[in-house]
DNA sequence: TTAAGTGTTGCTCT
DNA sequence: AAGAGCAACACTTA
C-alpha cells in the first residue's frame, strides 16, 4: 500500500510530531527488517542523536539523525509510521521503536514484515545504488526526461509506471489511477504514445499524486478523501467507472492485478 | 476450515 | 530486453 502519497504523508507526520526530539533509545523487535546493520549497532548509533530534516525519494523515507547520518525506511506492502505520545500503548506490529528523551516515541510498524530499515550517510547515494529513477513529484524531474523514458522502451505502460528504476514512487494502486485519468489502457506500449498522450500521461501522473497528498489520502482514509472522479474507490468487484458508469474491468498486467475502465481506456488508444 | 488473494521487491530463468 | 514465476510474510476474503 505505501506508495508515494502514503510515504509523503508519513514524512509530514514525522516532521510535525518528532522533529527536534532527542533519541533516548531504539528497540528492534524484528532484526530481519534491518539491512546492513545489526540491532545493537543501530541502537548504539541512534542513541543521543536528534531528529532533523526528512526527505523522501519514491517510496523511501529518510530522516536525519545527527552524526549517525540518515535513517532510511521502506514500508513494503503495509508498513507505516506512528508517533507515540507519552503514555500511549505500544501498537501492534511495532518492529522498530524509537523512544525520545522527553517521553514521546516513534514506531515503525510492519505487519507483514516486508520492508527495510537502513542507516546511510547519503540518501542520494543510496537512491543511486538502489537504481531508483527520479522521484515522480521531484520539481527537478522534467517532462522531457519522462518522455525519453517512455520512448526508450517497449514495455506496457502499467509495468513501466510501477518500475522504480523508471520513475520512483508509483505502485499498483496509483498506476491504475494515473492511467485512468490519462485515459490510457494499461497495456498500451510506452513507445507508441503520440505527443498528446505522452504529455497527458505526464500531467496526470503529477496531478494524481499531488491531489492524493493534498487530500491526505493515506492508508486509512484512502477512498473517502479522494475526489469522486477517482477510480481508486471503484477498484473492486462490481466497481463502476466514475466517468461513464461502465463496469470496471480487472486483469493481470505484469503479474499484478490492474483495474481499468474498458470504455474510457480503450485498448487501441 | 482451508486456500487463494494481496497494496512490494528482488531473484532466477527463459 | 523484458516477462514469468517464485519467495519473503501475515492477514483478509471466498
Amino acid at each position: 500500500m505505501p506508495e508515494l502519497p502514503d510515504v509523503e504523508l508519513f514524512r509530514r507526520h514525522l516532521d510535525t510530531s518528532c522533529h527536534g526530539r532527542t533519541i533516548l533509545s531504539a528497540t528492534v523487535a524484528d532484526p530481519k527488517l534491518l539491512s546492513g546493520i545489526d540491532a545493537a549497532q543501530l541502537a548504539r548509533r541512534l542513541a543521543g542523536t536528534r531528529i532533523g530534516a526528512s526527505r523522501r525519494h519514491g517510496k523511501h523515507l529518510f530522516v536525519a539523525v545527527g552524526d549517525a547520518g540518515w535513517l532510511g525506511l521502506h514500508f513494503g506492502m503495509n508498513g507505516s509510521l506512528l508517533h507515540l505520545a507519552p503514555g500511549d500503548a505500544d501498537p501492534s506490529y511495532d518492529r522498530v521503536r524509537i523512544d525520545f528523551a522527553d517521553g514521546h516515541g516513534l514506531a515503525y510498524l510492519n505487519p507483514r514484515r516486508i520492508g527495510e530499515v537502513v542507516l546511510v550517510d547519503d540518501p542520494d547515494a543510496f537512491a543511486a545504488a538502489e537504481r531508483l529513477g527520479p522521484d515522480a513529484l521531484d520539481p527537478k524531474f522534467e517532462r522531457a526526461d519522462f518522455e525519453r523514458r517512455l520512448a526508450g522502451t517497449r514495455r506496457e505502460l502499467k509495468a513501466l509506471l510501477m518500475d522504480q528504476a523508471a520513475v520512483a514512487g508509483i505502485g499498483n494502486i496509483y498506476s491504475d489511477e494515473i492511467l485512468f485519468q490519462a485515459r490510457l489502457h494499461p497495456s498500451r506500449r510506452s513507445d507508441r504514445l503520440d505527443a498528446a498522450e505522452r504529455r497527458h500521461l505526464w500531467e496526470q501522473m503529477r496531478a494524481v499524486l499531488e491531489t492524493a497528498v493534498a487530500a491526505g489520502a493515506g492508508a486509512e482514509r484512502l477512498t473517502e478523501r479522494l475526489p469522486s472522479r477517482c477510480l481508486i474507490p471503484q477498484r473492486k468487484r462490481d466497481g463502476r467507472c466514475p466517468r461513464c458508469g461502465a463496469a470496471i474491468a480487472a486483469a493481470k498486467f505484469g503479474g499484478r492485478t490492474g483495474y481499468f475502465c474498458p470504455r474510457c481506456q480503450p485498448q487501441g488508444g
